[in-house]
DNA sequence: TGACTTCCTTTACATTTGTAGATCATACTA
DNA sequence: TAGTATGATCTACAAATGTAAAGGAAGTCA
């Protein structure tokens, strides 16, 4: 289970589509995107064979057709892009990274408590 | 006052060893960098002077030496990243991606006092 | 079954990134 | 001052990434 590589900006576009509607096929996927992105089918296209390359998607052929699924699911994405985060920006430090999370944002009360609460939980569940 | 565009791997290598001691020189920093990466001296040049380009670098000329100096802040580096990270992949849910650190590695009963001592700091500011 | 619409496939090209050799200018040293 | 070591510049080149046009194949509707 090699680490999901990091997702370019494009990739991201891509796979947050395919999570939203799966199994999907390419011009689905175009259709999504046009809006926030501009992209010509082709794009879209080729970023998500690409994409199927680097073990991001899976596709399968039908016929004529292409379904793609993702082969990383949310979680292992987002996973990955907050470790390596983590690693590189903070060399894995985790408060400060919290810390910077904190102060760079707006966090509202309701925030703060529900962190608070992750907190307390975590807490029990680590000693034991 | 741009984004601090997000760093590649090879310019965070780089970037951190020039905070480490700046100004410095591209000779010096390839010395430091030789063993984790064994980069030859034009790699570590090359990469430098494009990063001056990018404006993460500053470089000024003294007789034939180049000096450099970091134009941007480790804080202002981190915070980009883990605001790239935030944004991108929890699409700014803060409490998803604080959840997400926290399971993801084996965190100490001390880290998670001071998370709590953080986020219980960080109430006391917001309200006010 | 011909025309139209869709989707697929191939090919392309510019930019960015990773990596470095070769050669030129300097400065120090004997 | 000639020779050597050191740093600077230029040039290069492959892989990855962003972006898409052009041309083929297949299914659909009249």
């Amino acid at each position: 289970m090699g680490k999901p590589n990091e997702l370019t900006k494009a990739e991201w576009a891509v796979i947050k589509a395919v999570w939203e509607q799966e199994p999907c096929t390419a011009p689905e996927i175009q259709e999504k995107l046009l809006k926030q992105t501009g992209w010509a089918y082709s794009t879209v296209r080729t970023l998500m064979d690409r994409m199927v390359v680097k073990g991001l998607l899976k596709s399968e052929k039908i016929r004529h057709a292409t379904l793609y699924r993702s082969a990383v699911s949310q979680a292992q994405a987002q996973r990955g892009e907050a470790l390596y985060a983590l690693k590189q920006a903070f060399n894995g430090a985790l408060t400060p990274m919290v810390q910077c999370l904190i102060d760079s944002r707006n966090v509202s009360a309701a925030e703060l408590v529900e962190l608070e609460a992750l907190i307390k939980a975590k807490k029990k569940t680590a000693r034991s």
